[in-house]
DNA sequence: GTTAGCACTCAATATAACGGAGTGCTAATA
DNA sequence: TATTAGCACTCCGTTATATTGAGTGCTAAC
């Protein structure tokens, strides 16, 4: 059977109405819902195609039509097609952002010297603004280079490493010592590292380079190998995937997730985060245009506490090729339309955010 | 009508047997349940004045009784009392030391150079643990001194600061300055900065100071400020009050606490965090002996949001006078007894932790 | 003072009855 | 041939009605 252009239209309508509603939709609803005048009987046929066509089911007989996956897919793809179509004629896209979006404005102009604080207060102010639960990954430092490091001695033999990458990324650790070392040892070593290593990608510090400058660090080698694993774990380190969450109580304003089980599962995953990752690789990973924002529904979901939900997801890249992702769960009956234009509004906004930090800096 | 002894016991059973099974506790129960050879009857005669003195209540006629705020709190003042009493005998102390906490012990001793890391595990741990929220605030640095500062520059009139306090606490900011500055006027300010307020708390930091300091920097006074500030904030800033949570999903192991406006009330609570500064102050302010375990039953609670439940905390202190603050947060029938005694080895093992890293630095 | 006994209460559970929204199917209609 | 009106049927959700049982308060006997 094939999906005829009325069929599309019904289903899309069945769609949109449980999308507001949450309760089943019958026949009836829809003969007078849309503009195709056709009688609930007419309706009825139709549906039953759809539903062995499988967009939608019944939850028992007797009872009006729900979307299934395969429903809610068709229709997201549709919807997310139709704005890249209507991305053309910019004028649409310029009176939203000046209407609907100056909470965001608000917080971002906040004074926030704290990259932290102003991720946070995003998640915060979406989870907010649109009643899902949130969540926001810091930038990761793929390819960042090394900007500046420094050496400092405190006391009883402790070495205090400061080390600022690209971005303003600063890391601090404590290296403990067992040789005594002196004042100018140590300017000597700030040399030796700054100019061996700064201006470099973690890629680019390969052991040749590294164990020349051991060999000319001589008796503080060992120091120097310190340093050098602090670098590279503030490049690779599990510190730089940080993920704030928000809003994780709004999943109680949908009665399909809010059965204590499903909620113990979903609120987990965002209190643990390591869940989470899984849902940035896979938006990272994948073949993803610039700033493309991906939906997935109920199974798709990369995480599996979230196979009840839908997920969406986008990403925002700082001119240095830092990523992070943003991410909306909520109920398979989302407004994705909604949800779609607030992501790609805080994309912008934190793009311009992040380029204008960036274009202060050089 | 006074508390006879016989009460006490009865009232005491009554109180024991609702923790275990959560339900109301009938007359027959406890006629069973006790020593004290009496009848049901007898039972429900002392009970009728337990209910009038308001250490009980029935939910409904006909039903069991429950323990009211008034009953919970004399059932746990006495046996924190008993429990001072105990500690002149240290055996048992030690006994439960070796058997119970090996997890812990576990979990300190991984290698974490984070103390966030660190306190994030052992909320993570007693939330496993206990079966019920746990709270840990960062260690405050009330009184703390500045043990080191460094300015260095960076490319593009940026100027990074790094502050030392004691405990090692290390804060980083960046200052955009408008003047050029060259290295060794940069080296000049370190000193100044270093040679002034080093080994100074934030109350010595006085006006006096800070403007003789200003003074001879001249031309950089603003850059001085700045730092000053940054100290300030570093000392008294909302970074310092972190506060790590866990296991706020173990509330719907509760019923009395699983429907879903408390639910939401609560995980909110535990997600924004910053109700939580509450319990911490009211923890910190009292007249809190050494280590002493603070019980908040219901409306007790400083923090609204947990009226129905209850909470105990516990201060840990580290030998220069940072106090954190451990919180669990359950239901009214928790487990009083296992939750003071888990707070009490975490207390100390947190405080052996600390000192002993304190040991190793000085 | 304690206890046995009894009538009473009330939540919780099960059972039955009812109403309504919605369906599928058939037959009539355009 | 596609659409529609009509109707019997299904099944959820709600309300009404018993039934059960744990527990009480009270009285009278020990």
């Amino acid at each position: 059977m094939e999906l005829s252009e009325r069929k599309i239209k019904i289903l899309k309508a069945v769609i949109k109405n449980y999308l507001e509603t949450g309760e089943p939709v019958g026949s009836r609803t829809i003969s007078k819902y849309t503009d195709l005048k056709l009688s609930s009987a007419t309706i009825r046929n139709e549906m039953a195609d759809l539903e062995e066509m499988g967009y939608i089911v019944q939850p028992h007989t007797s009872a009006g039509r729900i979307p299934t996956d395969k429903g809610y897919r068709l229709y997201v793809d549709d919807m997310l097609a139709e704005k890249t179509r209507v991305l053309e004629d910019k004028e649409t896209q310029l009176k939203e952002k000046e209407s609907d979006i100056m909470s965001l404005e608000d917080e971002l102009n906040k004074k926030v010297d704290k990259v932290e604080t102003l991720l946070q207060g995003v998640a915060k102010m979406l989870a907010k603004d649109t009643n899902y639960a949130t969540m926001i990954s810091a930038p990761q430092v793929t390819g960042n280079k090394l900007k500046f490091v420094q050496l400092s001695a405190l006391e009883d033999n402790n070495i205090l490493v400061v080390i600022v990458m690209g971005g303003n990324l600063i890391r601090n650790k404590v290296v403990k010592i067992t040789e005594e070392i002196n004042q100018e040892t140590i300017l000597k070593l700030n040399i030796l590292l700054n100019s061996t290593l700064t201006g470099l990608t973690l890629e680019e510090m390969n052991m040749k380079i590294i164990s020349a400058m051991e060999n000319q660090a001589g008796s503080h080698a060992a120091l120097v190998r310190e340093v050098v694993d602090a670098i590279v774990e503030t490049i690779n380190g599990e510190d730089n995937l940080k993920i704030y969450t928000s809003g994780a109580t709004n999943i109680f304003k949908y009665p399909e997730l809010s059965d204590s089980s499903k909620a113990t599962e979903l609120i987990n995953a965002l209190e643990e985060k390591n869940e989470l990752t899984d849902i940035i690789s896979a938006t990272q990973t994948s073949d993803s245009q610039d700033g493309e924002i991906k939906v997935y529904i109920g199974n798709e979901s990369p995480v599996d506490s979230m196979k009840d939900c839908s997920v969406v997801t986008a990403t925002y890249e700082l001119s240095d090729g830092m990523k992070g992702t943003i991410g909306i769960i909520g109920p398979k009956r989302m407004d994705y339309d909604k949800v779609v234009e607030k992501l790609k509004d805080i994309q912008s906004q934190l793009d311009n955010k992040f380029k204008k930090n960036k274009r202060e800096e050089s």
